[in-house]
DNA sequence: TGCAAGTTTGAGACTTAATATCAGTGATAT
DNA sequence: ATATCACTGATATTAAGTCTCAAACTTGCA
């Protein structure tokens, strides 16, 4: 928790950004609710701590967290991006098509197929995101 | 290829839609141009052959072949949704995060890793998707 | 400390993707 | 043949996200 903070604000610091008094509010804020959250829910809740800290700056802070691959958009079509963190430079989650309920999960053998992949489309392979769709037990 | 535009009229038959002329002409322009347009793309492209298709029927043909899983929008956070075809229930590409060029892949052994996934999350997988993110040969 | 240069910030205007509406058209089943 | 229901498309609307710009901060350096 505290430690994901310190992932957060370090990637920041150590890319050459500035961590504000309003950067720091924000991944305080962003790690509480687990991400997950839209960039105008995180904007709101923010402001329960932060009043002064505008809807721009969140976006902007979004922003600079994913350039610095911290995070990353989630996307399922129902409204505005969710922001997750991505450990270790990956994330993985189920979302359930009905409910669109999201569980993330850390389990991934995917370092071998990451690899072989760089090597066979001389790509430079940086983090990843799985997604798997279907329907959760309450939704079938 | 063909048979990708049979694969997605017969989805659309036996989920109880229609396979109107619109719809096909969507399909065949989406098969034809491999995935990864956006719906405005595509409805540009549909009337270079179907003029009489408007916007918001591509729209809702992205949506129906959403829903009965054949296809999966995509977003970058770079302007519109992508749609990429489901092969299979999957889909897997590369990223590049610097010039956004997509590279599809097939390999996956998921397999073994959805089937656990189901069991321990009490979840019925029915499809996923897989986006690797780095630095493409022209980039890094 | 004090200054200059460069970042960051926030209110508001703006752009653009996507959705809602609704009357009209077309398909299907009996 | 007709009644029913699905589909269509022009237009209006909503909502997410970006742009702008002046003001306020930070930081490094003298």
């Amino acid at each position: 928790m505290t430690n994901e903070v310190e992932t957060l604000s370090n990637a920041i610091t150590e890319n050459g950004y500035r961590l504000t008094a309003a950067r720091k509010a924000v991944i305080e804020t962003l790690v509480a609710c687990g991400g997950h959250v839209s960039a105008d829910q995180l904007a709101k809740r923010v402001r329960e701590v932060a009043p002064q800290v505008g809807r721009m700056t969140v976006f902007r802070t979004l922003e600079v967290l994913g350039k610095v691959g911290v995070i990353r958009p989630i996307y399922q079509g129902t409204g505005a991006a969710h922001y997750v963190l991505m450990h270790k430079g990956s994330h993985h989650h189920l979302i359930c098509i009905r409910c669109h309920q999201v569980i993330d999960f850390d389990q991934c053998e995917s370092g071998d197929l990451t690899q072989r992949l760089g090597q066979k489309f001389d790509f430079q392979v940086q983090s990843h995101l799985l997604e798997v769709y279907g329907l959760c037990k309450n939704c079938r």
